[in-house]
RNA sequence: AGGCACGUACGUCAAUGGUAGACGGCUUCCCUUACAAGGAAGAGGUUGGGGGUUCGAGUCCCUCCGUGCCUACCA
């Protein structure tokens, strides 16, 4: 059999996945058992715009090496994948395409927009499905969704249609977050708030009947056209004469009140602010206390209206800021200007400065579906957050829960099910033929305005299994295990799946929510286009492979960390390493095959030892994936496959496996070997499905798949996961084993400090006064003269050995000694062992204190007290026979 | 302005309140017939500072310093 020294990924991960798909491995009908439990997990769906980065290979990862864990065990696994329509990315990029051509989305008219989308969407669109592949998703592709499908579309009108029978959509005209680039309203969570370098301008505004003016403050002057009233503290000493008095507005013939509201900060500013409810949050609210008017001076394209006055209308909004100012200094009434930082509101997508304008849009109330939230979380602690911490960010948005603008000035998008009657009636239906019938007339013109892309993503737990009918999908996968996602979208998406799970299907969508870390760059900064200093994982597949890359972000988990291709490196050496210690068993097994029996019935002592290290593993991988311990999970599997199967089972059983003569003995220690190996690739493929793939393929013997996959095509990914046995493990071959570790180990570790040459063969006495204990050394006496590089190892009940030899203290009273002769300054080797003394001395010391120290005897549990006393029994021991080791020297 | 995290070896990160570890890097030796992407042996820490609770604190509490993130209507 030809195998390459070097584990090659791209030969790896050429052909495995198509094979996977094509066998239908994915899809949860693969399992043949009708009471298998059930593991279900829908994907985040990724924009269709969107190509792969770090922070989806994270969470795929994490969702890949569950789903296929679960699967593993016999559970009927789904991991649903789908893709976003996301409204105002994909249509700006449409647009964007036509400008090249130049044209605007205006000129093709919204129909043909909305196909050219559609054709767009299937040349170029969903990257990301192919870039899944690569990193090896299990997803069923059977059941891939998209939010925009025709029945996804109808889900979203149906849910609109309900909760606008209950009154909870309605629609309003309310100050609204607008963006003058795009064109359309956007919802709170959508813009971000950012710091600003601005200025703060003081307005001196004239009383009237009166010599004195009220001073100011602002960051916007140009909204000053539009100010309707002056507030101040009702509190407030030097104000309290003016209120009630009329204030005549400077560039405008208007004339407003100055009023008192407790809105108003009296430290801030002059204590004094202007009133434009047409033009901000505030003052909106404000005005609706008072009953002010709107003066509406800054239209959607953010240009100041005919209202602004004439020698304003037409101006941009900095513009007339400009204009502002330096009318108020032409006639006197500029105060002052100070530099001033304040956050400002920005488009999450375009940045453009956020206009507050007053406008008809749809919204959904959201205190019923918050309460369903709150209570479903104070009676049953569920979603369950893991890390906890995000349980307190989760509630505490839910409890400031504003109401939400779901309608968005696009074309790409779901239309809103709304219809007007020529004389302005609104029907809501679930289609025009509803609409008509409602309305008793087929005059409908239909809402131009389309939904926030996070409504249809709200439902997308039920509405991919089939909802609202009762299908088997929705029965069996709903509500889903997990949900693996960033922390930025727990309010944009989380909550809101949560809210109408809870409201549509009378269940929660899922049990818990697994938040991933963030990456970082080396500098610690977050990855973003604009930055461009963002990794992309297809370059780290190419340089490293998949299952690297995969073992890699594994154990980032929930941890925010800096990228570090070194610890990709480091992964990539194990796949290596697996690599080659398979191709080591494979050359090494000719007459022998894959025999799970085999490993019940292991008389050598590293033999149970390493079945007893490969139960214990599985059992610490199974708690550790259930329990979301991923770092954990990789720790695990580097430790047991690297440590002790390579560096000790291997050479403890290579004598064995490579003999010469064909035997019986050899035989079975080659089916042992590939055997454990067999187990150790199953241990692996949930986080490295390629090379653990590409292995198992070549191993011989019966190989079984787990029971609820009998008849598939024989692959890893459909065999059980070893469970951990515990009648197979054995504490008695794990620390017998230890003891033939650290006499190897103290050999070596004499070599290294005497500097022996490796070609060099040594003498090595062991000696024992515990006769089973030298009954483990004669059993392994071969081995320790072999991986000890000795010539020859005597085992006895009393240590007999030149004075000429290095030595050292075992534990369980055992000693060693290397006689060295012309080869030992006795000098330097009293200084070595003198240093080991001293360890061993602070060790002591600081457990003598502990145990000095009354309370700790009375307070600490007995078991604790007793460790330390045993502890320093073992200690005194050794320490002692040390010390006589040392005078032998003189 | 509030809230939440985080601060551990040179770097990146681990550690149910019970002897602080891993990987990379570094030092020394070795191409020992699976693997130099390897093997063997080492060095390296008053866990950001200070206080408290506890028999015992990296871990729990307080405080200060530093760093991130989120939320917020101070014009």
């Amino acid at each position: 059999m030809e195998i390459p020294k070097q584990y090659d990924p791209k030969e790896a991960e050429k052909n495995h996945y198509e094979w996977w798909e094509k066998n239908g491995f994915f899809a949860p009908e693969i399992n043949r058992d009708p009471k298998a439990p059930v593991f279900s997990i829908v994907i985040p769906p990724p924009n269709v715009t969107g190509s792969l980065h770090m922070g989806h290979a994270l969470q795929h990862t994490l969702m890949d090496v569950m789903t296929r864990h679960k699967r593993m065990r016999g559970y009927r696994a789904l991991w649903l994948p789908g893709m976003d329509h996301a409204g105002i990315s994909t249509q700006l990029m449409v647009a964007r395409a036509l400008k090249k051509e130049g044209k605007s989305r205006h000129d093709l008219g919204r129909e043909k927009f909305v196909e050219r989308v559609w054709q767009w969407k299937q040349e170029s669109g969903g990257q990301i499905t192919v870039q899944m592949r690569r990193e090896g998703a299990s997803v069923d592709w059977s059941r891939d969704q998209f939010t925009m499908s025709e029945q996804l579309s109808s889900v979203v009108r149906e849910v609109f249609v309900r909760l606008y029978d209950e009154g909870m959509i309605y629609r309003g005209n309310r100050i609204v977050n607008w963006c003058p680039q795009d064109q359309t309203v956007l919802s709170d969570l959508e813009v971000d708030k950012l710091p600003q370098a601005g200025k703060l301008y003081y307005l001196q505004y004239p009383i009237k009947n009166s010599d004195r003016r009220i001073t100011v403050a602002t960051t916007r002057p140009e909204t000053m056209l539009g100010d309707t009233a002056v507030a101040v503290n009702p509190n407030e000493e030097r104000y309290r004469d003016l209120v009630g008095q009329t204030v005549l507005l400077p560039l405008t013939d208007r004339e407003i009140p100055i009023l008192a509201d407790e809105y108003v900060d009296p430290e801030f500013g002059t204590g004094a602010v202007k009133i434009t409810p047409a033009h901000d949050p505030n003052d909106y609210e404000m005005g609706l206390r008072h009953n002010l008017p709107q003066v509406v001076v800054i239209d959607p394209h953010a240009k100041m209206t005919a209202d602004a006055g004439a020698g304003f209308t037409g101006l941009d909004r900095y513009e007339a800021r400009e204009k502002v100012v330096a009318d108020f200094e032409a006639l006197g009434l500029l105060e002052k200007v100070v530099d001033y930082e304040f956050s400002i509101s920005r488009c999450e997508r375009c940045k453009t400065v956020i206009e507050p304008l007053i406008s008809t849009q749809w919204f959904m109330k959201m205190d019923q579906l918050r309460d369903l939230a709150l209570d479903l979380m104070a009676r049953d602690q569920k979603p369950r957050f893991v890390p906890e911490t995000y349980k307190k960010v989760y509630t505490d948005w839910l409890e400031n829960l504003r109401d939400w603008t779901i309608s968005r000035q696009l074309w790409w998008g779901h239309q809103i099910p709304a219809w007007y009657t020529p004389d302005g009636q609104v029907i809501v239906a679930r289609s025009k033929e509803e609409a008509s019938e409602k309305a008793g007339t087929n005059e409908l013109t239909q809402d131009p305005d389309v939904l926030d892309t996070w409504f249809s993503s709200a439902l997308w737990p039920f509405s991919t299994l089939g909802w609202p009918n009762e299908t088997e999908d929705l029965k069996t996968f709903y509500p889903t295990s997990v949900l693996v996602t960033a922390r930025d979208i727990i309010f944009l998406w989380v909550s809101r799946m949560v809210m109408m799970g809870l409201k549509f299907v009378g269940e929660r969508p899922f049990e818990d929510v697994f938040i991933t870390g963030t990456i970082l760059d080396a500098q610690g900064q977050r990855m973003s286009k604009t930055k461009m200093n963002g990794v992309d994982p297809i370059d780290v597949f190419d340089k490293f492979g998949v299952d690297a890359t995969r073992l890699t972000l594994a154990q980032i988990g929930s941890t925010d960390i800096r990228w570090n291709e070194k610890q990709v490196e480091s992964y990539r050496n194990f796949a290596n390493k697996i690599w080659n210690a398979a191709r080591f068993c494979l050359l090494n097994s000719e007459g022998a095959e894959v025999k799970p029996e085999i490993l019940e019935q292991s008389s050598a002592l590293h033999d149970r030892w390493i079945v007893s290290r490969l139960n214990k593993t599985a059992q610490d991988l199974n708690r550790a994936i259930d329990a979301y311990e991923f770092h954990q999970a990789v720790q695990s599997l580097y430790h047991f496959f690297w440590d002790d199967f390579c560096d000790w089972y291997i050479e403890l059983a290579k004598a064995d496996v490579t003999a010469e003569q064909d035997s019986a003995a050899r035989t079975e220690a080659r089916t042992r070997l590939l055997t454990v190996l067999e187990q150790a690739l199953r241990l692996l493929h949930p986080f490295m499905p390629y090379i653990t793939e590409e292995l198992w393929q070549r191993l011989p013997g019966d190989k079984r798949l787990h029971a609820a996959y009998e008849g598939a095509e024989p692959t890893v990914m459909l065999t059980a996961y070893p469970e951990g046995a515990a009648e197979l493990i054995d504490e008695a071959a794990e620390s017998e084993m230890q003891a033939i570790i650290e006499v190897i180990s103290r050999v070596r570790n004499i070599r290294s400090e005497m500097n022996i040459k490796p070609g060099e063969r040594i003498k090595i006495v062991v000696a024992s006064p515990d006769e089973n204990q030298r009954r483990v050394f004669e059993s392994a006496r071969e081995q320790i003269a072999r991986l000890a590089r000795a010539s020859e190892v005597s085992i006895n009940d009393r240590l007999d050995a030149p004075k000429a030899s290095a030595r050292a203290v075992l534990m369980g009273g055992a000693e060693l000694a290397v006689p060295l002769e012309g080869l030992i300054d006795f000098e330097q080797e009293r200084r070595r062992l003198q240093r080991e003394q001293e360890k061993l001395q602070a060790e002591a010391a600081k457990l003598e204190a502990q145990l000095g120290n009354p309370n700790f005897v009375s307070r600490a549990p007995v078991e604790r007290v007793n460790e330390v006393r045993e502890r320093i029994a073992a200690i005194a021991q050794q320490s002692s026979q040390l010390q006589q080791t040392v005078e032998n020297l003189r």
